[in-house]
DNA sequence: CCTACCGATCGGTAGG
DNA sequence: CCTACCGATCGGTAGG
């Protein structure tokens, strides 16, 4: 759609301006939500008027997508390039995940489910829900299965979890880490007297990989 | 502010429009959000006119604290009776714990959590932030508390964690799973050889109670 | 408990 | 890339 008029700008303008409003999208929407972002606090943070933004994106929804389908695919390679350094163990790996998750200001994943069903049209939902799956499930997914394959986590019929499961309870609970001042203030908090305890992120980590309980899991063997 | 009026119907009437209200505000705050939430649409669900909204509370944002006053003290009853029986082990009143976020149809802890901060005034916040530590977070965390105590669970200087830290775990997670067609339906399928892995709940809970991996955790001891 | 209505703001368009 | 503006809808009020 841009540039296809007589009195366009040079190519370089044109697509700085567009990414300036990307950029200010991206940061806005992952703060507030879709809902809360207005077309007129993009523009004003991306230094355009509010109508501009309609001579580079369809409208709302597909400024949204488009603000998704960036950010998304530098978190695949990113995460696939974490999943894939086998030297690593599975507690290092996760940690560089988690560590990754947060540091890209990547917005409440239960805030993200909740636009996707209720603020988007059914073919965005589809597309959005596809970016997702490949581009952090999948990747996080591979870490777990590949700990099953090499024995340090245990398998599914052997009082183990499905990898996928695994990686919602990872996601949702570093998301909900990042997005709860609660959550987040409390764990400050914690200078416990254990090094990896001063440290939120490897405290969930070792409680995913090794539980709470003081005894080894006594639930009744599964092939049962 | 509501029956100082001359023409003002029978106490038991107001009472009732009332209620109906809440009711209705109730489903519609906790499937949509504060925001995409209108008071037409918590009339029309009511089955009362818009303005009339004003006559039982002084504005949304009351309304909105209203209902999770009504709602908050109804769980701290049912979370502080499950926390308080003793003589269930550890795991069965978490799972009970679960059971009842789970059926209570909360909204997911993030998207409260987001309101909380963009959506809601100082004290509003303030107020709402005291309702859910007093009603959700205490009873359950004292359930984590009473674990540690008697041996079930490792303390925090034995390679444990916070019992505030293992409460938001269990929240966020379970808050997740409900919020989440994605989550929910992926936890559907998990029909595995082992009886607990049929149910989701279960599952969730004995991941954190007794972990992932294989071996029980080495990490190196805390009074090192 | 209602009808009628307000100022503000929303996403998006016309026209240049 | 702008000014000007649209129809719709929002939370809340006036007045009875």
């Amino acid at each position: 759609m841009p540039r296809d008029r007589t009195d366009a700008r040079p190519r370089a303008d044109t697509e700085e301006t567009r990414r300036a409003i990307l950029q200010a999208a991206h940061n806005l929407f992952m703060e507030l939500g879709y809902r809360a972002v207005t077309t007129r606090m993009v523009a004003e943070a991306s230094g355009v008027k509010q109508p501009l933004l309609y001579y580079h994106f369809a409208d709302k929804e597909t400024l949204y997508l488009e603000v998704h389908r960036e950010q998304t695919a530098i978190a695949r390679a990113a995460l696939e390039r974490i999943a894939a350094r086998k030297g690593e163990s599975i507690p290092e790996r996760l940690y560089h995940v988690v560590h990754y998750l947060r540091q890209a200001n990547r917005q409440n994943m239960g805030i993200f489910f909740h636009e996707l069903r209720h603020e988007m049209s059914p073919q965005m939902r589809a597309t959005l829900r596809e970016l997702f799956l490949t581009s952090f499930v999948a990747p996080i997914t591979s870490i777990f299965e590949d700990g099953i394959r090499t024995g340090f986590l245990r398998a599914p019929d052997r009082g183990g979890i499905e990898p996928r499961l695994a990686t919602y309870m990872l996601l949702s609970t570093v998301s909900s880490l990042s997005a709860s001042t609660e959550m987040a203030a409390e764990l400050q908090v914690n200078h416990g007297t254990c090094l990896y305890k001063q440290d939120p992120v490897r405290a969930i980590i070792h409680v995913l990989l090794y539980g709470m309980a003081t005894q080894p899991f006594t639930m009744p063997p599964c092939s049962q």
